[in-house]
RNA sequence: GGGAGUUUAGCUCAGUUGGUUCAGAGCAUCUGCCUUACAAGCAGAGGGUCGGCGGUUCGAGCCCGUCAACUCCCACCA
């Protein structure tokens, strides 16, 4: 077989995912195995795959492919979130392109385009996890507004209304004025900016005094209400009572006293704005305020103010703070940076506000998901999140459920002539329930839905249990086999939005948890640092680079540089490692195949690579069993670390050196066999990380009926420590050599003669032919006593002599033994004044002691041999 | 304002109940090699007062206290 001289991804890629799906290898059913499940969080239809997408994804391939080859039924189920602000959004500005705006659309026909979208544009990203390799069982894909799923959303809504957990509600809520929508508290982010504060002075009634309240919002003061000072201020005490007026406006409002205050802020005063600021809107219920709401649904100030009407608030600010100025009132201006609150969605600097929605009230179902996770029935990795969670849920507050959207699922409320609602799960029920209720002359005319959809993470949360129709075909075969699913892989950012959501689902309609362990993968960052995003341009061409490096590359760059329970510094170059990796396999590969041709029977056929295989074959439970733990706890990153030592190190740079026939010479049958097997089972190791290459040589390796993908793990095998302790000398001895060769400046090609003045002969059976081989040595000869006019090593207790014909250069060889010699001394010097101590004798453990006590001969026999050596020189 | 986390080599990080020389790995750097699998490589090497100070202990990178710097989350100071 000619083989090309690189590993040629683009081509096997295709080739081996098309090979596997051809053979339904990622499809599960329920079967006599234990099951191993992971749901895929669900990426907006619209989405389209980035670096923090192939992290996730990749973390959970690798843990279904594992799970899949050590005999456990593997299920991954793949799906997207209709993911209703962003995906409105899209469609919106599509039609916009095409000159078509919402608003002069009905419902319907803006649903029709928005499916169009969604069946062209939408799950674009599922292909691309292909390309990621990602093993997802395609025939579970699942849309969270796919006819069951909607169905079951509304039977929640329904049943939790029921409950009396749902309620509707006039509260101040977060109002996106781009969306156009209400927004619950998790999506509007806080952002540290630059404002002014401004200082205004309000004449007092019937007086020529006057108050000075300070505000970062001059624009809203149409729609104040009172004035707040504290009761105890006694700069403000003469205005108690009083009323003061509302400059431009000239409205008069009364003057407030309540301990919320703060004395020593602003001026001492603030105004009250009821509509427009969630804690204003506390006072203003205390103290019975009037309410004005001054600003339209897009954020442009309307006619109950008067003034700047049509004008955006923000533009409004500084008009009004010119005429405020010109005007007298406009004492002064403070620079002052406070946080603002701006929608996740759409940056729009979002608008507290007094608003009609559905709410949750989440105390009503917080409590199983709280113990479950405190009590680690559901366990987080890494832990320290268990805090966070538990801080959320403890002072949980109710979640506004309803979005001024069309995409998504449509509240089942429905209105009668009078505004009386009923909830219900279609019209028909809800005429009915009108009925019950009296009002006998409903009709479907007469009545109408509530215009507006639900929150997409009112959807989302029921996703574990619904993609196997857990929730609209309850104890089928399916939910009942793989739920609780094993391992959900998510951000940390979503952890209140859908993790904390989803785990109250579970316990509120399939009385259990949804998952048994949280993996919070870290945030991928850019090398300085910085979060991914599209503003900053860090953002790299994902599809690009799995077309330039190979998919495999890619997962390995983006795992390699993944410390668990990290954020992650991605650079290109890990890529570039990914790739190199790819290219050191491929060549063993080849050097393995050249011997394919050279093997011979004959048992007379040297030895010493018996001890390679031995060796390699103990190093390699070792490290399976290294691999079982770092697996246990999610060490992922050091996972691939040791395999990628595993191979490089152990196999390539001294496996296969060690059994590496020389020039032209035959290979024992047996030992090619060996070796054949040892790359195979390596590539099993490796094939969750780097699927494809490892398929692809697994099959080159040798005719293979079966596919690794699909292959189970051997047993694991326990290692034998001599034959490790006896590996480990061997390189230890070989890399003294070479390192003595290099400081006597011979050069690779330049032969020596090696003599070994061993402390146990018995140690280097077996490894002499692989002792020359390594440090190009013509011969080895053991000796019993020092050999004049050589180089001198010191490996332990053992001496080694290198004779060449080369210039000795004895006083760089005098300090490097001097230099040993020193630093034994030392350490002795430190274990016997460890042993001198009578209370760390009499405290420590026996063994701590005893292995002092072998620590100090030890290296007084070293000592000895370093003496001798330079005696010798 | 509250809470959590981090600080170990130039960079990114391991270091699991305190005990072998425990001060590690990868990348980067330096030296020598185009050796017939691989220069996308091979063989070697150098590099750190484990953030500061104090304490517990026979013994501290690890435990305790304190200070400093950075990061994140939550929270209504206009």
């Amino acid at each position: 077989m000619e083989l090309t001289k690189n590993f040629e991804h683009l081509n096997a890629e295709e080739r081996w995912y098309q090979h596997w799906t051809d053979k339904k290898y990622f499809h599960s059913e329920p079967d006599d195995r234990e099951p191993y499940t992971i749901v895929i969080p669900p990426p907006n239809v619209t989405g389209v795959l980035h670096m923090g997408h192939c992290l996730n994804n990749t973390i959970q391939d690798i843990l279904i492919r594992r799970a899949r080859m050590m005999g456990r039924n593997a299920c991954w189920v793949p799906g997207t979130d209709h993911a209703s602000i962003a995906t409105e959004a899209k469609v919106v500005q599509m039609l916009r392109e095409r000159g078509i705006t919402k608003s002069s659309l009905s419902r319907d026909e803006f649903l029709k385009y928005a499916w169009e979208w969604k069946e062209k544009y939408g799950g674009i990203i599922l292909q691309q996890l292909k390309k990621l390799g990602c093993s997802l069982d395609w025939d579970r894909t699942c849309f969270t507004m796919d006819p069951h799923y909607y169905q079951s959303v509304i039977g929640v809504f329904n049943d939790l209304y029921n409950k009396g957990f749902i309620y509707r509600g006039k509260r101040m809520i977060n109002w996106d004025v781009k969306a156009l929508t209400a927004l619950s508290d998790e999506e509007v982010i806080r952002k540290q900016t630059n404002q002014k504060l401004y200082f205004l002075r309000y004449q007092i009634e019937g007086s020529d005094e006057s108050v000075v309240i300070a505000t970062v919002r001059p624009e809203t003061i149409m729609g104040d209400t009172a004035i707040a000072v504290h009761p105890d201020d006694e700069r403000f005490k003469k205005f108690h009572g009083k009323r003061a007026i509302v400059p431009l406006v000239n409205r008069s409002i009364p003057i407030i006293t309540d301990e919320y205050v703060t004395m020593d802020f602003g001026t001492g005063a603030l105004k009250v704005t009821p509509a427009h600021d969630m804690n204003d809107n506390q006072l203003g219920q205390k103290h019975g305020l009037e309410v004005i709401d001054i600003l339209n649904d897009d954020g442009t100030l309307n006619e109950v103010g008067g003034l700047y009407v049509g004008m955006d608030r923000l533009d409004a600010r500084k008009k009004i703070v010119r005429d405020l100025e010109e005007q007298g009132y406009l004492l002064r201006m403070e620079d002052y940076a406070s946080e603002v609150g701006y929608s996740e969605r759409t940056d729009a600097v979002v608008e507290p506000r007094l608003s009609m929605q559905w709410w949750i009230d989440m105390k009503k179902i917080s409590d199983p998901a709280l113990r479950a996770v405190l009590d680690e029935e559901v366990k987080f990795y890494p832990p320290k999140f268990r805090n966070l969670y538990r801080h959320w849920m403890e002072n949980i507050k109710d979640w506004c459920i309803s979005r001024q959207l069309w995409w998504g699922q449509r509240i089942p409320a429905w209105y009668d002539e009078n505004g009386n609602f009923v909830v219900a799960l279609n019209e028909e029920e809800a005429i009915r329930k009108f009925i019950e209720q009296g009002n006998t002359s409903v009709t479907s005319a007469s009545i109408r839905q509530d215009e507006d959809c639900l929150d997409t993470w009112f959807s989302s949360w029921l996703w574990p249990i619904e993609v196997f129709h857990g929730y609209s075909n309850p104890d089928n075969k399916d939910i009942n086999y793989y739920y609780p699913t094993n391992t959900l892989v998510t951000a940390p950012e979503i952890i209140f939005f859908w993790v904390a959501r989803m785990i109250m689902a579970g316990y509120e309609y399939k009385g259990a948890k949804p998952f048994s362990e949280v993996y919070f993968t870290g945030i991928v960052r850019d090398k300085q640092g910085r979060k991914m995003s599209k503003s900053l341009g860090n953002s790299p061409d994902l599809l690009g680079l799995i077309d330039k490096y190979g998919a495999d590359a890619c997962r390995f760059g983006i795992l390699i540089s993944s410390p668990a329970g990290n954020d992650l510094l991605w650079d290109e170059s890990s890529n570039e490692q990914g790739s190199f990796f790819n290219n050191k396999i491929w060549n063993a590969l080849k050097l393995v195949k050249m011997w394919e041709g050279r093997r011979s029977y004959e048992t007379s056929i040297s030895t010493d690579a018996d001890f390679a295989v031995e060796w390699f074959a103990s190093r390699l439970s070792q490290t399976r069993l290294q691999m079982d733990e770092q697996f246990r706890d999610f060490r992922l990153s050091e996972a691939l670390k040791t395999v990628y030592s595993l191979i490089w190190d152990d196999f390539c740079s001294w496996y296969l050196e060690w059994i590496k026939p020389g020039y032209e010479q035959p290979i024992s049958a047996a030992v090619y066999e060996k070796t054949i097997g040892f790359f195979g089972e390596l590539l099993q190791l490796l094939h969750p990380f780097m699927p494809f290459i490892t398929e692809e040589i697994y099959h080159k390796l040798r005719e293979q009926t079966d596919d690794l993908t699909v292959k189970l793990y051997p047993a694991i095998t326990s290692p034998s420590p001599t034959i490790l302790a006896k590996g480990e000398l061997l390189k230890e001895v070989i890399t003294a050599i070479r390192d003595a060769r290099n400081k006597s400046q011979l050069k690779p090609k330049d032969t020596i003669h090696l003599f070994i003045l061993p402390d146990n002969r018995n140690d280097y059976t077996q490894l002499e032919e692989i002792i020359c081989k390594q440090v190009n040595a013509v011969e080895l000869k053991f000796t019993a006593e020092a050999v004049p006019q050589t180089i001198n090593v010191v490996v332990n207790k053992d001496k080694f002599f290198l004779q060449t014909t080369a210039p000795l250069d004895t006083k760089s060889q005098r300090e490097q033994l001097q230099r040993d010699l020193e630093y034994q001394l030392g350490f002795l010097n430190a274990v016997e004044s460890k042993l001198a101590n009578e209370r760390f004798v009499k405290n420590a453990k026996p063994e701590i002691v005893e292995t002092e006590r072998k620590k100090k001969s030890d290296a007084e026999a070293k000592i000895q041999a370093i003496r001798e050596g330079l005696a010798n020189i």
